[in-house]
DNA sequence: TTCACTGCAAATCATTTGCAAGGCC
DNA sequence: GGCCTTGCAAATGATTTGCAGTGAA
């Protein structure tokens, strides 16, 4: 749908001026729907872009979220997540391998708040361990059952 | 409906030996339902226990949660906040005076995951602005309009 | 005596800030 | 030239950890 939809118009469309790094953070949020942590993106693009710094990092990403090119996720406790689908919709993350899924959840706009609070964000956040980390998880209490 | 069931009560309820420092910390989570983080606690209670140190209650706090006591919230990305209703419901945050709202919200229990996923938690997030922090912010507005 | 609880000091770690250098219009 | 972007180094601030002293059973 989206074959022509490149990083630079992603920024443009969200009145960010492009800039290289700017230009390989977005890219690799777009690639990696995997809402990424500030760290992940650096230490990879750092292989393409060998005088990035983090600070760049943190400062794009929040320049992305100022300007609603991308939402930021408190899921996880320990670093900052962000997301690319700026739409409404869930996110499970998983507590064995930390990964975070996107959930479609029916009936969510029902939950927007119209009276005694001015609503801006909205987040529901479902916490537990994914299919693999289930085995995962019972492989170790068989082990433990044997012993 | 509990006049008699004391902050020890609670303590020994969830398997957790009371102390002064944990019946305290107890006490004050039950009297103040304002999801508190773990520098309000210790501020507070540093007048009545001037001993207290910040680690106890961060170990205390964490040993409440994990011994079902309490609920971690992570709806502030600055602080810890912790409820003492363990019950499931929504957290309302306000982004201007920073104060956490219990939010009872109709069809929570219809959003419980059931395949795909082992969920531990559900947690509904909003944030926004209290009715106090709306016209504090129509004020600003109205003021830099007349300006 | 033992073991859990406490509390100080130091460590950790994600994120932010100050500031100087470089690049683009 | 002036402003925006970048990146280093240092600061920040919440939370955790190491460890030694204390107290209770």
């Amino acid at each position: 749908m989206d074959t022509t939809f490149t990083a630079q118009d992603y920024l443009v469309k969200y009145g960010i001026k492009p800039s290289v790094q700017r230009i390989a953070i977005m890219e690799y949020l777009m690639k990696h729907r995997t809402h990424p942590a500030a760290d992940e993106i650096y230490e990879i693009l750092l292989e393409c872009i060998p005088t990035l710094s983090k600070t760049t990092v943190y400062n794009t990403l929040k320049l992305f979220a100022e300007q609603g090119a991308l939402q930021v996720l408190g899921i996880d406790e320990r670093n900052i997540r962000y997301d690319i689908d700026t739409s409404r919709h869930a996110h499970f993350i998983c507590l064995g391998c930390g990964k975070v899924y996107d959930l479609a959840v029916e009936g969510l706009d029902r939950l927007i708040l119209k009276e005694e609070f001015f609503m801006t964000e909205m987040h529901l956040y479902y916490k537990g361990y994914c299919k693999c980390c289930q085995s995962k998880e019972n492989q170790k209490t068989e082990n433990r059952e044997t012993n």
